[in-house]
DNA sequence: AGTAAAGTCTACTAATTTTGTATACTTAAA
DNA sequence: TTTAAGTATACAAAATTAGTAGACTTTACT
């Protein structure tokens, strides 16, 4: 499962996707009260993703948030794992976090390939939607 | 990412389902000592799969644990829900553990149907691939 | 019958992670 | 020069995870 911290983030991009063309920038207070997501929490998820670059700000008054690439170009997969960190189920079969398991020859071991068969079927998904994907309101799919 | 105790399960599992045909109760202690498990830890482990009816038990003096059905026809999902809970991404997609999301109308939310897309994903391979997938040692995939 | 070796049950505890909050600081438009 | 925005650092509370302790029950073997 993803936390709360993650599906707080994906709100968030959802409603900054769904003003990317007014082309201005929205206030972290206006996403925390339209999405009930707690606005100091919410102003750490945002300073993450502004330093991946997924976001850019604008300080002072009249600031806010924007994204800083089109929907499209912003996958699903990008977001999750600067919040949560490794998208697959064991940290040896990760591909951008992997980690060698303790006890466990990689060899030999017969759970290893099929997490990888599992995090290969995950990443089909989540590689391939975007942030566009999940704008909110009745915008199209593609 | 599953937890310690979910992998454990699994290497566990893997364990017995490698004495299977010996058709007789393999030891905590061996396991533990196989698979370099906490002891304690694992009879909780153990003990769980046996409520679920994954193991059966045999008490006294030579006792111990054998599966209680063919490693063929126990699959990845099944274990990892009975120790993990949720396979899902989100509880407002699970199969087997759903809980509506607060504050998120699931008719209009667009997060929702990609997470379910990315759910049948990774359940396709779970709910194909079994205990006899993971079987430790040179034993065919199929 | 007694003992030793196995699983079972209940109750903890320690560590870690998650989910936040508080407060002072910096920036920039009005 | 004031005010409304984001930034940075440091906490803190709650929940979850990982693991332990110890008494109890069951059963084979002697």
């Amino acid at each position: 499962m993803l936390s709360q911290k993650a599906k707080y983030a994906l709100q968030a991009l959802s409603y900054l996707a769904s003003h990317y063309k007014e082309g201005r920038p929205v206030l972290i207070q206006e996403i925390s009260e339209r999405k009930r997501i707690p606005l100091k929490f919410l102003q750490g998820i945002l300073l993450e993703l502004k330093n991946e670059d997924i976001l850019m700000s604008y300080r002072g008054r009249s600031g806010g948030y924007m994204l800083s690439h089109p929907p499209k170009e912003i996958t699903l997969a990008r977001i999750i794992r600067i919040i949560d960190g490794p998208i697959a189920l064991l940290s040896c079969v990760s591909m951008n976090f992997y980690e060698a398991c303790e006890n466990c020859d990689e060899n030999t071991c017969r759970i290893n390939p099929v997490m990888a068969e599992a995090r290969d079927a995950i990443l089909k998904v989540l590689e391939k939607r975007t942030i566009k994907d999940i704008i909110e309101d009745g915008t199209p799919l593609h």
